[in-house]
DNA sequence: GTTTCCCGAG
DNA sequence: CTCGGGAAAC
């Protein structure tokens, strides 16, 4: 089959709802990865999103953070606590098995600065969402880690690589961690199938025309293993969200994949 | 000239601006008051007037009240200070002459509770609206004190005069006071025009669905001298704005008068 | 319920 | 700039 997985910080599922919706019916993945939902978990508006033809899974907390995971297709498994308080602490990870496909959804916090706290507790959601995946998948399986990462691994992710150089979101001790564990074994796919495209998923609101200007940040990411990579068929950002009235400050990216070329090792 | 007039408790004119711009278009008044704009001046969305073909006169506060006169025709004449304290303290007075009319504008304090100081303001602020318009104006000049009076006036003004007999907005002492102010020349045009009707222009959003179950008040009010009374041809609660999306908790009244049927004792 | 302000967060 | 939340007012 053909696959198409997205994955989009919505920052705020209420405030984004009508364009959220239309763009599902434009796009129609078979999975959607929704970061910063902000909502609590009785606010979800769960209900529309059935009406769209979806399945669910959803965890939120008061004001912030909050992860979702639409899928086309009933989730075969999912994973909603992972007993690390790292990972469990606050409302940044979802996992859900859907169509042969482990996605692991996280909204990997922003950090605020390098000196503050949530630096190291960014570096530390990284380390242990990494450590999570390897004692539990093989790079051998098909696993699509998907989300807000909030790094942009390399110069040509950020609009002005020297000024912000040492900034939360490209500072040197998270790209050398981003690589780290890319060599795991997954493959950041849109660098993999663009290698010199300098294209953005985030612009900040508080830049005067930031998305005009183009000052942006490659900050959501679609790392795959093996398998997938080499069943994917396209990756690509869609501006078009970020371009219409009320947008989030992020736009989607939009993966496709042959999965009947997926040629896994184990049996099942 | 055949005149209309209206007024419009608006409850916030930046969330009632789309609402608000349609229905001038529906209606076309030749003044439109407008009450609890809850803006600061710099806020005051006078632009969207101007292209809607309005003059516009504004006294904004920051957070709550502010009151607004909509023109047609240039105004001849503005009152924004009384150098009264009660009617300049906050922003609830606004006068303006146009087309030969002087048009008081106020949004009269809700009052809170019979005890509370903020019913003293409340009737202070209505005696002292009724000298200063003694002050200046005649009974025979063609006058027209509108707003949100925030009076009912009798039994008939609110959905369950039993109940609600000695509440803020139709307490006793209120409607006497109002009673008195009619006594200096002025006519209750609504009441005057329908003397059995029970039509409300006030609804609590926090009584559910108190529209539906017609759970009302008439509170919003145009006293006319007698001379506007004459000419006076229709005077009515506009329902449609009160029962579309993202509405008020007032919807208007609008009144039309044949000027040209006016008999002014001065020349001028 | 609804609006506005102020706050913290990004 | 924009979101959500809590407070105050009606």
């Amino acid at each position: 089959m053909v696959w198409k997985a997205a994955t989009f910080n919505v920052n705020g599922i209420r405030a984004r709802l009508p364009l959220l919706l239309e763009w599902l019916q434009e796009q129609r993945p078979h999975v959607a990865c929704l970061q910063e939902i902000k909502c609590q978990d009785k606010d979800f508006p769960h209900d529309a999103f059935v009406e769209a033809g979806y399945h669910v899974v959803w965890k939120g907390q008061k004001s912030f953070n909050g992860v979702a995971v639409l899928t086309t297709d009933p989730p075969q498994e999912v994973v909603r606590e992972t007993d690390r308080e790292v990972l469990d602490g606050e409302a940044r990870f979802l996992a859900v098995k859907t169509c042969g496909v482990w996605v692991i959804n996280t909204y990997v916090p922003q950090g605020r600065s390098p000196q503050d706290p949530a630096f190291g507790y960014k570096l530390a959601f990284l380390k242990e969402t990494a450590q999570w995946i390897d004692a539990r998948f093989a790079p051998d399986v098909p696993l699509l880690w998907t989300g807000d990462i909030n790094v942009a691994p390399d110069p040509q992710d950020v609009y002005d690589p020297q000024r912000l150089d040492g900034e939360v979101g490209f500072h040197p001790e998270e790209r050398r961690l981003f690589k780290e564990i890319l060599g795991w074994g997954l493959v950041d796919l849109f660098r993999h199938l663009h290698p010199d495209e300098k294209q953005f998923t985030f612009w900040d609101y508080r830049l005067p025309r930031s998305v005009q200007r183009n000052l942006g940040w490659r900050l959501d990411h679609m790392l795959v293993t093996e398998p997938l990579a080499q069943a994917a068929r396209d990756c690509r950002v869609d501006m078009t969200p970020r371009q219409k009235p009320k947008p989030s400050d992020h736009t989607p990216l939009v993966a496709v994949f042959h999965l009947d070329a997926l040629s896994v090792s184990s049996p099942g």
